[in-house]
This record gives C-alpha cells, structure tokens and sequence, in this order.
DNA sequence: CTTTTGATTTAGAATTACTCTAAATCCACG
DNA sequence: CGTGGATTTAGAGTAATTCTAAATCAAAAG
C-alpha cells in the first residue's frame, strides 16, 4: 500500500550515528548499557543525542546486528554477540559472563512440549558466584 | 552485638500492610506487578500507599513467601509459587506460564562448572507463541 | 538545480517503575 | 504516660527509556 514504492524504500538504513553505536559496541568486549554506548559514542561523534542511541540500538537489534540482554536488575546490556548463547552472573559483583550450554536446543523442544508454545527462543542464566568473588568472599558461617 | 536484645527484637514483622499483600498475590493465579498488586491492595486496605506495597514485596521476598520474577521488559512481577520453576512467556500477547523442567538440576551444575561459578540458582524462560495465539496468528508469509 | 517526500536526528519533555525522605503512627516495654 | 525502634504514609526524587515536534538530510521528481 505505497503511493509509488521508490527504489530506495529504505525504511531501514545504516546512518552514520548507527555506524557509531554499531562500532562501539564491536569494540567492547563488556556489555555495555546504552548510557555507555551513549558516552563512548559522543567521543566519536559528539552531535549524536541519548535518543538517536536508543533509536539505533532499537535498529540493530531488529537487524540483528546486536543483541540486547536484560536481566530485570536495571539498564538492559548490548552485546555484539547475536548468535544464541547463554549467560552466567554473579550475584556478590555483577559480573555477566557468557556461555554455551550444548544442552539448549533439546531443552527448548521439552520445555515447548510442556506447555504447548511454539518455541522460538530460549534465555538461560545462571546465578551464582564467580571465582574472584568466591575467593574473597570465602567467610564460613 | 546489641545494645539490648530487647525481647521483640523483630525486625521483620507481619503487619496488616503485608498481610494484604501477600493475600493480593496469594488469591491470583496471575502473576502481578506491583501496580495491579497496590491496585488491589487498595481495595482491601484504601490506606496503603505505594511505598508500603513495594516495602511489603521487598519484605515478603526476603522471608520467602513470594517470589519475584522480571523478564526486563517492564516492571517485576510477583509470585505465590515461591520453589524454583521455569517460564513461557508468549511473544505475541506477554502471557507469563509457568513450567518445570526436571533437567535444571542437572543444566545448573553443568552451567556452573562450564564457567567455574558456585551455582546458586538457574533462570530458564521459554520465549514462543502460545496456543491461543498460535491460533489467530496463524497467518502464513 | 529546486522541490518534494519520507526517514532520521536532535533536545528536551514525558513516562514508567521504583526508591528515598521526613514526618506521623504504632506498639511493646519501663 | 514516655521512650525507642519499626513501620507507614505522601510525595519528592531517580534511573531508564520513550515520545514529541521541529530541524535536517538524502534520494527522486520535476
């Protein structure tokens, strides 16, 4: 239902300001919150406004570009890793580290069969304590 | 190391405030969020105020009688089912299922030794399409 | 080259979800 | 009755995110 359907019909482009965000969450083996994304973004390109960043994580995500992880404590993170894998967080520092549980694609089957959904994804987090915060927080009862 | 020890000593006590809601949350099946908890609460109790709604969660949580759940698309939701479980959630209409898996123990002991952590405990939420969903978003491409 | 059209950006206001604060209240105890 | 600690209340404050309206930009049309 377009009046003429140009060639370009680029709902969807990949504007400087987006090649900006894109490139500061490449560059970041953290996972960022979109504050960060926002300050390390104004280093490169100081015009680029707190909307445009959310705009632009909104973009690549829906791309496919960036993953956006949230585990319901604050700021959602930015990931450059899209492809699926699972998360483990400490619960003393915060920490996020990534992980891959080969055991997911049966899980998604038997936990779609338990309640009749169509799978289509499946977020997995482990909580827990990391090593570093193990060894100092190592206090007997 | 106190001052007394007075007899009370109850830092944590069961008022009429709480009582409400944890009643809120035990009469639905539903899973609420604070706002259609206070909602409710209101009517059993016109004087309650917010504060006291979340200060109630937060004290219900920490004595195990609900159990907060938050999937980072909006605010938490609380639980009368406080023993560890799974969730569906559809990505069409947001419904929030509840799910057991009986792999978890299993899953969280190899999470937890495939990035070192001591595990504590294991999020797992299907994301799909429910059934009644299912049904009217049928449509092909 | 100029206009048109629609996407995009910008700055800041608005919204949502929640937390904090300070004053008032409650309650067991002395 | 008075004191002290916990709790409640109303409303202000905060953090994360979205919305809005005006400005900008870029490709296609004239």
């Amino acid at each position: 239902m377009r009046t003429h359907a140009h060639d370009h019909d680029a709902v969807e482009a990949m504007t400087p300001q987006r090649r900006v965000v894109l490139e500061v969450i490449r560059s970041s083996d953290a996972h960022l919150t979109a504050n960060e994304i926002f300050a390390n973004a104004r280093e490169l390109l100081p015009t680029i406004s707190y909307a445009t960043v959310y705009n632009s994580l909104r973009h690549l995500k829906k791309a496919g570009m960036v993953a956006e992880i949230n585990f319901g404590n604050g700021a959602s993170r930015y990931d450059r890793e899209t492809s699926r894998h699972d998360h483990a967080m400490c619960s003393v520092c915060a920490k996020l580290v990534d992980l891959d549980l080969p055991a997911t694609v049966d899980l998604t089957r038997e936990a779609a069969r338990r309640c009749d959904f169509k799978p289509e994804s499946i977020h997995l987090t482990l909580i827990g304590i990391c090593p570093e915060c193990r060894g100092t927080e190592r206090a007997p009862a």
